[in-house]
DNA sequence: CGTGCAGTTGAGCAAATTCAACGCTTGTGG
DNA sequence: CCACAAGCGTTGAATTTGCTCAACTGCACG
């Protein structure tokens, strides 16, 4: 029993997404190249995006804020199988059911577009059609790392998401975490006492600094790079 | 250290994979359907197909015999991200390299068919480039529910693999392993010793009966699914 | 001011690994 | 044809890693 989080099935959440109404706009332009058009879209913080086994609506891409995509096992662990961050697309997922849930972390926006929309004009444009498939194969690519990361030692999967993340962010040694221990416990496959006392140790031999728990700055890469792999 | 195989870089292993010369056929008739045609090549055990970092030059599909997809860790560890058996497509990946070594794991054939002509026809027909992406999703697909393997207990991950293994195989509730104890264990991010003793141990609860190593007899699926989760 | 959530820390425990030895089969060379 | 080495698999004992359970802190919110 590797046990992760074990979803409580009425977890404080607020009462329902809200819909933000969004910019009028150009909702025929939409193209499917890097700046994708579409609605823009509020959640506040635990806020579903869709759940498992759902129809597939729509494709998402962040603005503001954070997203977690995990699957919930029978026995109720929890496994995160990606963050996205600004700028991050996802629910590319081929098939009519979501194989995902997607909860906000923080209040966030994401920009929707109909996946209907874009399925119709990838059928006529084999660019948009070509986009959408490296889409794909990118989200391929991070779940191969993931997997990777997932037969690793703790020690090893914390540096390793500490450098993810440093890499995914604006500024590189300095790290701002959305997500709680738990969400970050879940993606490693770890539990959350683990990954405290991973994180502490690494603070303690001087590789990061944990101003505030969601606040580490990262002092040596190499060490983090060494411990990595 | 969660340690996997450590690779001995020289291992035995025949002089080189030889290319039966193949069939002289219709080469022009190339479909992306489920009957893709194209040259068959024959790979001895241990034989590598192609390895991680190389170009891409083929997509392959098995025609008989059994292939393993891996990585390498920096420290050796070995990681098989997954197992193709006769029927199944492999080295789907999209940019221009590879990121899985592969290998045959016994003596096997396979129908290899360009990737350039592959990907020609792609821009042209809509149809085939849809078929490529849907076989790319299925991998996805293929490798998030390895992901949640990794996150369970030996013995369910062990469950899990055999149940995953009979409904690949003809038999329904009798398996031929291909692979030894060593890919099972890197398959599920395991030791060998540990994947034995499960066996070993699921034999002795009389939930499967192990006639010969490599040849398995689910008695009751009933108890491994309920174990696998 | 109390409650609840997030995070940390400690002690004991269980699971899986490491290290080591051994049996069986297969292939090879004398 | 036999002896022997090598590969594969199993088993046992000791060790380690990460988990479980529990207590405690700080903080935010009502």
């Amino acid at each position: 029993m590797v046990s992760q989080t074990v979803i409580r099935r009425n977890r404080s959440r607020p009462p329902a997404a809200y819909v933000a109404r969004s910019a009028p706009t150009n909702s025929h332009s939409i193209r499917a190249s890097n700046n994708l058009m579409g609605a823009k879209m509020s959640f506040a913080r635990n806020a579903e995006i869709y759940s498992e086994n759902e129809p597939i609506e729509y494709l998402y891409r962040v603005i503001s804020g954070a997203v977690r995509a995990y699957k919930v096992l029978n026995d109720g662990r929890r496994q995160i199988g990606a963050f996205y961050l600004p700028g991050d697309i996802f629910a590319l997922e081929v098939g009519d059911e979501h194989l995902f849930s997607a909860e906000a972390i923080v209040d966030s926006e994401v920009l929707v577009v109909k996946r209907s929309v874009l399925v119709a004009l990838a059928a006529r444009d084999i660019k948009v059609a070509g986009h959408l498939c490296m889409l794909t194969a990118e989200e391929l690519q991070r779940a191969h790392d993931h997997l990777l990361l997932l037969i690793k030692a703790a020690q090893e999967r914390v540096a390793s998401f500490l450098l993810e993340m440093a890499a995914r962010s604006a500024s590189a040694n300095e790290l701002h975490l959305p997500m709680t221990r738990q969400d970050v416990a879940d993606y490693l496959g770890l539990t959350i006492e683990t990954v405290s006392r991973t994180l502490t140790q690494l603070q303690k031999s001087g590789t990061i600094k944990i101003p505030t728990s969601r606040h580490i700055i990262l002092r040596s890469r190499a060490t983090l790079s060494r411990l990595s792999a």
